[in-house]
DNA sequence: ATTATCTATAGATCTATAGATAATGC
DNA sequence: ATTATCTATAGATCTATAGATAATGC
């Protein structure tokens, strides 16, 4: 067994591998992953662009790690609401809230990796996997707060109206702050799903 | 003054070009647009590299032509459906049905055009401020059905509920009939607004 | 004669690797 | 001594142009 290699939280190879996440993201979103080169990112970052295979194995490795980790904590919240034994309306309304803050607030609109065409391609379907069992979760609490009445399919509308705060937060500069777009995102949903 | 060139609806140039955008927007919606090669196109087509210039001055070209195409016939009913003095959410219930119709029926799913990262660079900023124009009307009809003590920011959602249906074509194959969906999320949009 | 396509290629990328060197930390 | 970066470059693209040739239609 050997131990593992312990890296500083604050150490310079770890500020430079998380610099180049966070540049990386903010150039994926604005101008596409393909679009992207790694020189750009490197120049960015203020290295040569040979350095950054010494932190990442390969580009598709960094869009990767993005990816995963924008996934993740919904997907735990998820989790943790559906143990949790909330009446299902209850349960959705905090989740979107939660979702519409993260997306709100992440630096560089990094929700708008989710829609990178590139995304559906071989390389990232660990992602993809982990993303449809978000919307089954989605689909699942929806479904179970809807009212009577109501077409079963707007059960499927609601992460898509919660992830219509990517494209408003771009083209509507002047937007109400986080927690006020979410209270009245999740109130909406509720609401067309007849669970007001 | 000279006459304009005819070009028969069914001449093998014509054929070709429309062939051309058809299998252009396929390959951008699915694999993005930087990652689609003009060869790759050309390919699929059935021609060689080069010819796609004889149709085509760039690539930028035929993307902006797509773009085009697609904000257009929604942009005009938009301005018939304000000038008829409809009740606001009447108007909407149409507007929405007709937009949903579009988005579920195009081949190749060429609604994810829009969400392209590419779109917002420079070469396409005549599409930008057209989809802008779409988007101010979504929100002026949308902001006229709202019910009082529902808050404004709800106005702003309308578009976005829409075009969740893009990313839904492409996870959820088994989807109602186009019809069935456009109805169903109109419904849902007006009663999310407060004004079902 | 004109139109639509072809072959061939210039010139500019792009990702990733090899091997040298500078900075860091025990 | 190890870690993090650098320079240099191989090899594979990619867009667009030039000029030749085949198909079309009067």
């Amino acid at each position: 067994m050997c131990q593992d290699v312990v890296v500083p939280a604050d150490s310079r190879v770890r500020r430079t591998r998380e610099e180049i996440l966070s540049v990386a993201a903010r150039l994926f979103a604005e101008r596409g992953y393909a679009a992207t080169s790694t020189r750009l990112i490197a120049d960015a970052v203020g290295i040569r662009q040979a350095s950054l295979y010494y932190h990442f194995p390969s580009k598709e490795a960094v869009l990767a790690e993005l990816l995963a980790s924008t996934v993740r904590p919904s997907l735990e919240l998820c989790r943790d609401l559906e143990a949790a034994d909330l009446a299902p309306a209850e349960a959705l309304r905090r989740l979107v809230t939660f979702d519409v803050g993260v997306l709100l607030r992440v630096e560089g609109n990094v929700g708008l990796l989710y829609a990178l065409p590139e995304v559906g391609t071989d390389p990232f379907s660990t992602f993809r996997t982990e993303r449809a069992e978000l919307r089954d979760a989605y689909a699942r609490l929806a479904t179970a707060a809807l009212a009577p009445g109501v077409h079963p399919v707007t059960a499927d509308l609601v992460l898509g109206l919660v992830e219509s705060v990517i494209p408003l937060r771009r083209d509507s500069p002047k937007l109400p702050p986080p927690d006020e777009v979410g209270e009245a995102l999740a109130a909406a949903a509720l609401r067309m799903l007849g669970a007001g």
